[in-house]
DNA sequence: CGGACCCTTGATAGCTTTCAAGTCAGGTGG
DNA sequence: CCACCTGACTTGAAAGCTATCAAGGGTCCG
């Protein structure tokens, strides 16, 4: 069970698995909720492949995406006892699970379980700052630019780049309507920074002018 | 030193000292820079009296405010060497300073001192995700209220509120113009939500529909 | 081949920003 | 004690970026 805070997944793992590996395991097929908000904090999760988003809801229905997260990445990290954001596939994904109350005592008596524990909660700490930046002072062109960047280098893409979500999930994470989204990224290919194979297959024809729009 | 992430200062303590107390304390004038973005995180820090903003600059000045903090709280923990943020005091605070490696060294042998730690670093990430979602989803008049009411609740405040930053400060916390917060709070005075005995000082005349705006 | 969902594109509207003056308050010096 | 000065704040008018409203196009799959 400690391998859930201690191996982090090689990328290059993302195959969907259909099938249960063990006790330890489950699977979701696309677009399945693997926790509410709301709901008891009593497991922590470790993507092992595929990729999901976590997300709130205001009451009139207005959705903010916190993160998206891949292969290799660990989530349902809470302070408090109940989940604050609710985690839902993106596609087919197969996720560790580990009980909170084992991992709180493996973290009292082991000084390197509780310094990755505080490692991995400085890393998203770290993602939201960024994300508050960008939501604050980014303008769309930008925005969409940083998701593709951070795209590319969290999935260890080259060139071409897989896109798992919508591209209501990328305005949702964006905080753009999905119209903005589509317009910005065929403004991209028009401007010939990117090249769409298909939607969901992003080419990057001029990464270092996209590079250059976010600093 | 182990009081600097173990004592919650009483947010009542909050008068300007114009000495240093000891040589653990630091004392700051209005404006001034505690840390910069990029120096080496080598110390960590709690608020004694006083009140403070840490930011991120844009490389064409954009500004984006990542947190204000009052008398209690610490800041400057960061996970990796440098700072990614900048620290500046928004009037006179005394501040109580921390050599980062006796804190690693008395976390590693002291399993509360982690706990205590992880459960900071917690309350920031989720402080941040609130950011995220006001910033992604709200109007100007959401984000001004929410700003209003944090203030009060942080700083203890009834009615009678002090605010302890410049218009522009807030713009820039909420991600607004300063003339978009001016007008924003001209029409709460307007709409009978609060009064202005002066300009850094709030009245809250309908607590109520200022909650309702933010759920 | 039909249907459903996702995506794209166009036209218009709206909220916030930008640009531009003023106004106000606190501090200083005569 | 008052005039002045400077920084902070407010207010107005117009522009701009993104959202909204509306249609149409693509693609996957039964």
């Amino acid at each position: 069970m400690l391998s859930v805070i201690q191996t982090p997944v090689p990328t290059a793992v993302r195959q969907p698995a259909a099938v249960v590996l063990d006790g330890l395991h489950q699977s979701f097929g696309r677009d399945e909720t693997i926790f509410d908000e709301g709901q008891p904090a009593d497991r922590i999760y470790q993507l092992i492949s595929g990729s999901l988003r976590t997300c709130r809801i205001l009451r009139d229905g207005r959705r903010q995406i916190e993160a998206f997260h891949f292969a290799g990445d660990v989530f349902g990290l809470e302070s408090g006892e109940t989940h604050r954001v609710a985690a839902q596939t993106l596609g087919p994904a197969l996720v560790r699970v580990m009980p909170r109350p084992a991992l709180a005592a493996l973290a009292h008596e082991r000084g390197d379980v509780a310094r990755r524990l505080l490692e991995l909660t400085t890393d998203s700490l770290r993602r939201c700052q960024d994300h508050v930046l960008m939501l604050g002072r980014r303008t769309a062109s930008e925005r969409v630019a940083a998701l593709l960047l951070d795209l590319a280098e969290r999935t260890g893409a080259q060139a071409l780049l897989d896109v798992p979500m919508t591209r209501q999930d990328m305005a949702d994470y964006l905080s753009l309507t999905i119209e903005t989204v589509s317009r910005t990224v065929s403004q991209f290919q028009h401007d010939g920074l990117i090249a769409l194979p298909t939607t969901r297959k992003v080419l990057l024809r001029n990464r270092a002018a996209l590079e250059a729009m976010i600093d």
